[in-house]
RNA sequence: GGAGAGGUGGCAGAGUGGUCGAAUGUACCUGACUCGAAAUCAGGCGUGGGUUUACGCCCACCGUGGGUUCGAAUCCCACCCUCUCCGCCA
């Protein structure tokens, strides 16, 4: 959330940066609301003081023998009238907490102009796309007829629309890069490995900013702890600092997660329907940064670098998209897409997200630092990063890899664990 | 799943209705002593919010949420978590 005490200093500024994600930020209504929790608040204590004084009082007379019924009396009354201060008080701040909850992140200086994606900056790009002396194939026909890997009707059977079955050499090929992926961020980007619940709570969904605006993107579990299916390993990994008071020299902490993601697509009826570009169950390689709170830009940079490299290692071409106003996501203070091409859409299509939240989830989450400089428990700053969706990572190594006779070539980088130079036509 | 024990400050650990936000120890910080250190002594040392030019003052927080009471860390209820034993299980 955004500090609070920003929004009550200078609500004009939240708003004008608000505005800039085509947000609108009533800061009337907010003025009108704050006030009314001040007023209320100073009541309320001033009420539970008096309380505080007379129930002492009360102690003290009995001790002294003293008649003590006419400070009881009082007490009564003060009892009484504290329980409407006090609805007063919980009233205006539960509709403080709710508004606030709900404000988006602000967005950084350098996040560009734009109501929607058609306005993201591109910043750079890496590779060439391989021209192909035949209609490429997109990677259902390639999995589905020709590896015979790729099953989506028999994802349909099991479980429903936007699932998928794997087979054979495509399901050895999802492994490898999953697996592909840890190795590299582990051994060379720094990032400890960590494997997390794949439910999550309430309170950690809160804390990374899915709940409670999001709730139609999740998938909950019927039960009585109000489990939801993790959207993103980003979840887990990210709370493990929630309630967390951070020593300065345990950050930067850098972790990797290779979890499945569950989203329920509530919205997106009729969006990529064909193939494993959108489905209900993916799997992903989540890269999270805990970092002090000046480093953040420049960790933002390096963890875009680190997904980067995976592409790279693939030997995908792709691009790397600064997401601009309109596009961005709720809880990020400037995100930038890195998208892969794939010549089955003659398209560059997202594969991973890079953000960096500042101090918005670390506020959700109460996850703290001790500042040295202060000697004060402040917010860190999080940021995360796909690095990379793994289904997509598929998609685009079959498509980009694929001959005229519909045989996969396999990057020199993929081989150690694939175990082929190659998944033949059938 | 059954039975039992327990959740208090960074850690350990008192506190079972009344100046308790909480004894004491330990860790940490500052000062004194010392050439320096150790030891010793003195002081400081939680989080969030409100108010104040400031010193300060006030409120909340003893797993979480309710309740009883003039007054709750302390009594009652529900839930969560941890530990021990039994059963079951990958």
């Amino acid at each position: 959330m955004i500090d609070p005490k920003l929004l009550r200093a200078s609500p004009d500024v939240v708003a004008a940066n608000l505005a800039r994600r085509g947000f609108n930020f009533d800061v009337p209504a907010f003025a009108s609301l704050e006030d009314r929790r001040k007023t209320a608040q100073i009541e309320a204590d001033r009420l539970r003081a008096e309380r505080n004084a007379n129930a002492k009082q009360v102690g003290m007379a009995k001790g002294k023998g003293e008649d003590a019924a006419p400070l009881l009396a009082r007490g009564e009354l003060l009892a009484q009238q504290l329980v409407e201060a006090e609805a007063a008080i919980n009233g205006v701040q539960a509709e403080l907490d709710a508004l606030q909850m709900g404000l988006p992140n602000l967005l950084q200086e350098s996040v560009p102009q734009g109501t929607d994606e058609s306005a993201n900056l591109e910043i750079r790009r890496w590779g060439t796309p391989r021209t192909m002396d035949f209609t490429p194939r997109d990677h259902v026909e390639l999995g589905e007829r020709l590896a015979r890997g790729m099953d989506f009707e028999a994802g349909a059977r099991v479980a429903g629309s936007r699932f998928v079955v794997l087979r054979h050499d495509i399901a050895r090929l999802h492994r490898a890069l999953g697996q592909f992926m840890l190795d590299l961020h582990t051994r060379e980007h720094g990032y400890t490995e960590v494997y997390v619940p794949y439910l999550a709570s309430p309170a950690s969904l809160r804390g990374t900013g899915q709940l409670p605006k999001f709730e139609a993107d999740l998938f909950a579990v019927r039960s009585e702890q109000n489990y939801y299916l993790i959207p993103t390993a980003e979840v887990p990994v990210t709370n493990l600092v929630r309630d967390q008071i951070l020593e300065a020299d345990t950050l930067p902490l850098k972790m990797v997660a290779h979890s499945p993601c569950f989203r329920s697509e509530a919205g997106a009826a009729g969006k990529d329907t064909r193939g494993m570009i959108r489905q209900h169950q993916f799997t992903k390689v989540e890269i999270v940064q805990i970092v002090a709170p000046e480093k953040s830009q420049a960790a933002h940079e390096e963890l875009t670098g680190h997904a980067e490299a995976v592409l790279q290692r693939l030997e995908l071409p792709y691009r790397v998209v600064a997401l601009c106003g309109g596009d961005i996501g709720f809880s990020s203070s400037k995100t930038y897409d890195l998208e892969v091409w794939l010549p089955g859409q003659q398209k560059y299509r997202e594969i991973s997200s890079c953000s960096n939240f500042g101090d918005f989830q670390a506020r959700r989450m109460q996850a703290r630092w001790r500042n040295p400089a202060t000697g004060k428990p402040e917010p860190v700053h999080t940021l995360n990063g796909s690095g990379v969706a793994v289904g997509r990572a598929l998609v685009a190594v079959l498509e980009n890899g694929q001959n005229a006779d519909g045989s996969i070539n396999i990057p020199g980088a993929l081989r150690p664990y694939f175990g082929a130079e190659k998944i033949a036509a059938r």
